[in-house]
DNA sequence: ATCGTGGCTATTGTATACAACTTAGACAAT
DNA sequence: ATTGTCTAAGTTGTATACAATAGCCACGAT
């Protein structure tokens, strides 16, 4: 049987559902999200919308301007300078405290992780599904070091700020030897941890996010490879 | 003529009064903060309340249980280690970018910040009196290093974090030297913007914060000095 | 005596009704 | 032609009514 009601949980669906959409770019730069609107197309009433909206304009997703609407927030190349520069101290942060207090099981499951990934790289499939593949593969990774760092403020403050590159990512091509360049960090990013080396790990993870951003950047500027 | 109403406000009003008493520590930690009980001590309704709530929550100085309530948070000592970790990372960044950016009018209203501070000081009031006085001006001083950033998202993650610690400012007792210390410290970093050497400004802001920590962990064993 | 069960109360979550503000457009005056 | 004002529609902000959940206490069964 499932639940005679949804009672308890609009709110959550809401936010869920307007940030799947967000991310993946449904609406343009600046379109004003209508409460009315999206709560009719959800089922729900506004009150839950507002809360959603409420809560994905503190993740920068969407900007609130006071008596006229919440809307879209588009990024120019500046604030794509600025998060990045804030992801890298974050996460560069995470790596080195990560390399301290990580587990042993930790460290093992992050060394599966980077044979998954190169196994699929190695399965040489088209560039669209074997990014798919990737993905999921990849957040792991980074998730797990963030939970590695045992600093829950972090882990937060760092998804916050992660999320919006998100959308982006859908339009990003890596170059065969961008792709081996990327897991070769993620090689290395776990031999750090093994040796418990702090400086290295958070060495190779500012690289590792520095090539990214420039992968992103080439792609920004050739919009349709 | 005063607006006939204060519509458009509530929520706002809402949010700053029940942050103003939690800072002010009105409420033990753990204690469940009812919307009934708020909105009727506000004179407005649940609904600003719970926006207010939600608001807090993000900023972490309350916690929401879904279905049970939201209830003030308290802080550990390993908390406390978490929160300044990450203070001392980004206030440390914002003081490197605005080495490089701040304008040559902003560093003169540090330079003057200081002198302000550094006469109050001189003046040699009483402790609580001295703190009060000596607070405004400190934050000013932080907060236009952290506009001198540059980095919008930056200064707003920083907002995020300091406000918990402000929790455990009242019962800070600073020792002369210290406070010697610390107006060396405002000096310093304003000879290195001066200088525009991104480097020596980080460093003297890493050793600024971690004096305070070190004042506030001692506070915080002996409480009651 | 203890454990389980059932209802009761208090509180949160959601929906809806209403008030006030913002904006756009038409019309008039200069 | 341009500017200013006024009106009206649409949207957000707030209040209130209602639904449903969670925790607690009393009560009963074993």
């Amino acid at each position: 049987m499932s639940k005679s009601n949804n009672h308890g949980h609009a709110a959550e669906h809401a936010y869920h559902a307007i940030k799947g959409r967000l991310l993946r770019n449904e609406w343009p730069d600046g379109t004003y999200l209508r409460e009315t609107e999206l709560a009719e197309s959800l089922g729900v009433s506004r009150t839950p919308v507002r809360d959603a909206l409420r809560r994905l304009a503190v993740e920068g997703l969407v900007e609130t301007i006071p008596n006229a609407g919440t809307r879209v927030r588009g990024w120019n190349a500046q604030d794509l300078d600025e998060i990045f520069g804030l992801r890298s101290l974050l996460e560069g942060y995470a790596a080195r405290l990560a390399a301290q207090r990580l587990s042993e099981e930790e460290i093992g499951e992050l060394r599966t992780l980077c044979e998954e990934m190169e196994a699929i790289v190695a399965r040489g499939s088209e560039d669209r599904s074997r990014r798919e593949a990737l993905a999921p593969l990849n957040e792991r990774f980074h998730t797990l070091i963030l939970q590695g760092s045992r600093n829950g403020r972090l882990a937060q403050m760092t998804r916050q700020v992660v999320s919006i590159p998100l959308v982006l990512r859908t339009f990003t091509r890596y170059e065969p030897e961008e792709i081996r360049r990327s897991m070769s960090h993620h090689r290395e990013m776990v031999e750090a941890f093994a040796a418990r080396d702090p400086i290295w790990a958070e060495s190779i993870m500012l690289a590792h996010l520095q090539a990214g951003f420039a992968v992103m950047k080439r792609n920004q500027a050739n919009p349709t490879g």
